[in-house]
DNA sequence: CGAGTTTGACCAGCGC
DNA sequence: GCGCTGGTCAAACTCG
């Protein structure tokens, strides 16, 4: 090096070596740097490079290099650069006054000069072997955690797609229970005719979509039976084969619910059937807007087959979601296209109902319906149905994805129970909002679960400025999209998204779309999986789906999983 | 001119 | 079988 160089040591011994240029000096220095073990003339360490790195204290440093790394160099010109830079050293200690906190090359003297290094002392030896074996300890010990580190991301990620996984197991099994016991249910009716089971069938499905709030004051009056609660425990349990499923199931929950966002699956089925549930069509219709005529049935059919009678409880179990807000728009914003397709007088309605058509690619199926109450025209009812098949923006995918959540606990949550009861405790318990926030249709042929905002104090602030709809309260925490937006709103300090969170504090949707947009739910997921609190999150989140754990410690449940998220903000 | 809306017609399910 | 109803279609219309 022809020029004065700066160097400095920190005082830890594991610092780097740190070579600064002055200020006032601008060259950019092409250099090799060589740590030399005087004991055997041997290269501790290389360094070369010829950029700035970095302004510290002032002055440029031009590189930096791990004091402790063994490297290598042509011996020869390793020598002359010792040299020179234990010359420069010198030097810019009695020009520059250069702080060098560490004695590189003596134990006994801070400073430093040419025949120590050169030459060498049994002393300089000793602590270089000391600090060799130092370093080769500190270099495994770095090795071993960095072994560990990624044994944890490893096991993170494992958890992660175990969860969506199981969560698709779940629903799963409680499909196949239904399923199981609708078929054992109509071998009944075959083989008895018996006219008491065709009742008591009817009476099972009437169950399933009682109304939540009836649910809730059955529960509050009665409680529930710790039996009942143990069955759904069992049959919740994670059976054996559940691993093998997992990759499979993920995929699925990837396609279905995080990459094109979803509304639930709803096939339009138009069978006929004989018609075992009735068509209600009082307040019921004029709460959710929406109660097809085309009503799906039961087909009691002897002749059967089992692939009908699977598709046909599939269709059972299929939901829709409708939103009642109050809005002075024609249309709620949820971030999606729509092609008005018809328009209709309903009865008992004087208000049209319009038809939607998502436009935003073809051949999708979503649909929705709007209409405003005939008791209140103020609200507006907006009933979504079907399953996009395209990437959503991010707006759309905070309404699909809080649409998509409540009717997956509607779908898994309330099932019947191994006794025939539906279990309406933990679609309450896992949706854990304001009283009267979500309530499922007893009558609509299609479960239909009504998140209603028109009783929530931000009701009349259900809009935001942009036209984006806020969605109060749901904690939703099987529900992967939400939880995306759980985490996305702790990301940004902010924990209040729309469609999840405390509608006073409901953050602006574009708020979060810097992450949202350009994240690909796998960017999302790594932030969700940064988040140290995640796992407690999860845990917490599979229990009260799983666990059907009891009303009292629903709310601890709840809190536990808020708390978790907001304290990992 | 293309995209979206309007509106009457049509279809299917259901009850009487 | 007929009428009612909900849902959809498609031609006509509107708008930018």
């Amino acid at each position: 090096m022809d020029k004065p160089l700066g160097l400095s040591f920190g005082t830890d011994p594991t610092s780097s070596l740190i070579i600064s240029q002055p200020p006032g000096i601008n060259t950019a220095w092409k250099h090799d740097i060589i740590i030399m073990d005087p004991s055997n003339d041997r290269p501790l360490n290389h360094c070369s490079g010829d950029e700035y790195r970095s302004i510290s204290n002032g002055k440029r440093v031009i590189t930096e290099m791990d004091f402790f790394a063994v490297g290598s160099c042509p011996k020869q010109k390793a020598c002359i650069i010792k040299k020179e830079c234990i010359d420069e050293r010198v030097e810019q200690q009695n020009e520059d006054d250069v702080n060098i906190g560490l004695n590189l090359l003596t134990g006994n003297s801070g400073s430093c000069n040419k025949s120590m290094v050169e030459d060498g002392t049994s002393q300089t030896k000793e602590v270089y072997d000391q600090r060799k074996k130092e370093l080769e300890l500190l270099q495994a010990e770095i090795d071993h955690m960095n072994e560990e580190n990624q044994l944890l991301k490893g096991i993170l990620n494992q958890v992660n797609r175990n969860y969506y996984a199981l969560q698709m197991h779940v629903v799963a099994l409680k499909q196949r229970q239904q399923i199981h016991k609708a078929t054992t249910v109509k071998n009944e009716e075959v083989i008895n005719g018996n006219l008491e089971e065709k009742q008591r069938k009817g009476s099972i499905f009437a169950r399933q979509f009682l109304d939540l709030g009836k649910a809730e004051r059955a529960e509050m009056g009665e409680g529930r039976s710790q039996s009942t609660s143990e069955e759904r425990n069992r049959d919740c349990a994670v059976s054996p084969n559940i691993v093998e499923s997992m990759e499979h199931n993920k995929s699925q929950m990837i396609s279905n619910s995080s990459i094109s966002g979803v509304f639930p699956v709803l096939d339009p089925l138009r069978r006929s059937g004989d018609g075992e549930i009735s068509d209600h069509k009082t307040s019921e219709e004029a709460f959710h807007g929406w109660v097809p005529n085309k009503v799906p049935k039961i087909n009691t059919s002897r002749d059967v087959d089992d692939e009908q009678k699977e598709e046909t409880m599939s269709m059972i179990r299929k939901a829709r979601v409708a939103v009642r807000a109050r809005s002075e728009a024609s249309m709620i914003s949820d971030g999606c296209q729509w092609r008005k397709y018809g328009q209709k007088v309903a009865k008992g309605n004087p208000c049209p109902r319009a038809y939607y058509r998502c436009t935003m690619a073809a051949g999708c199926t979503v649909r929705k319906q709007v209409q405003r109450c005939s008791e209140d025209q103020a609200v507006l009812i907006t009933t979504y149905e079907g399953h996009h098949n395209h990437p959503l923006s991010p707006a759309a995918m905070a309404m699909a994805s809080t649409t998509s959540a409540a009717a997956s606990m509607l779908l898994s949550g309330s099932m019947p129970s191994p006794d025939g009861l539906m279990n309406t405790n933990l679609l309450a318990k896992t949706l854990a909002c304001p009283p009267g926030f979500a309530t499922i249709s007893a009558s609509a042929p299609f479960p239909t679960v009504t998140l209603d905002l028109t009783h929530s104090p931000i009701s009349s602030s259900s809009q935001s400025p942009q036209g984006h709809l806020l969605l109060p309260s749901l904690n939703f925490p099987h529900n992967f999209a939400s939880a995306l937006n759980v985490s996305a709103g702790a990301l940004h300090n902010q924990y209040k998204v729309s469609g999840l969170l405390s509608p006073h504090q409901g953050m602006e949707l574009p708020q979060i779309l810097p992450l949202m947009a350009d994240t690909s739910v796998s960017a999302a997921t790594a932030a969700l999986t940064a988040d140290p609190n995640f796992t407690a999150a999860l845990v917490a989140a599979i229990s009260s789906i799983i666990g059907n754990v009891q009303a009292s410690s629903n709310a601890n449940n709840s809190s536990t999983i808020r708390n978790s998220i907001d304290n990992s903000t």
